[in-house]
DNA sequence: TTCCTATCTTGACATACTTCGAAACAGTGG
DNA sequence: CCACTGTTTCGAAGTATGTCAAGATAGGAA
């Protein structure tokens, strides 16, 4: 077995090499890549981030769902903790939650790209 | 807290928000999210970003999976373009794709926090 | 050479989860 | 009351996950 000859460098591609993901972390953190993992909620997301905060009936027009899938989406989004709402009135009104992407964005970040 | 301080701070959040993310975009991005999104192969790609490189036969053991479990899971990561593989006499040896995982850092990364 | 073993991938299959729409429900305001 | 917005529930269709068995590749022994 090669063992010996696959060298540890340790730490030197990104976060990622050097967090302790062991299945606790992994089971807390996927399901944040999973909710980004389809096309719709990665659009959505991104809506969601361009602007200070949007209506659902700004956003269900750009995708040709129904209401109840969006809505849907939204919820999966909302339980991985990317993005928060409030009812103000009739709408309902999302907004992104910088510090959860931040957080996947510094385990993915490489600080000494090889 | 008045409104008014944090009016439409378009991409100011992140690259997520000033991307344009559209159809096709989505579609080319979603699938690595997606393939980070299972706590199985986000352990892998840890394991396999934390060292130069890897052989199969060094991640099979820490997953309680058969060999073609972790080998199904793999082809998806290698699919995603996230990790690459070769050949080499009996075993085959992994290495992460550091730009891969860069690009989606940098997608996620809020240069401006508020 | 041939046979055998080890490593890893692929194929076939059962089970479980995802996705989506239709209908029903809940909250708001005229 | 009614109209409007958004969520939840339920079921059908599709997709993913995991195991077992078989295949492909490499290397050593007889």
């Amino acid at each position: 077995m090669p063992k010996e000859l696959s060298v540890r460098v340790v730490g030197e591609c990104c976060q990622l090499a050097t967090t302790t993901m062991d299945d606790a972390a992994a089971a807390r953190i996927a399901p944040m890549f999973k909710a980004l993992g389809d096309p719709v909620r990665l659009r959505l997301a991104a809506m969601i981030a361009a602007q200070d905060e949007i209506c659902v009936c700004d956003l269900t027009p750009h995708f040709a769902l129904s209401g109840p899938t969006i809505s849907h989406h939204l919820k999966i989004l909302r339980e991985a903790g990317l993005v928060d709402c409030e009812r103000r009135g009739t709408w309902v009104h999302y907004w992104i939650q910088p510090a959860a992407l931040q957080s996947l964005s510094t385990l993915l970040q490489a600080p000494i790209p090889r």
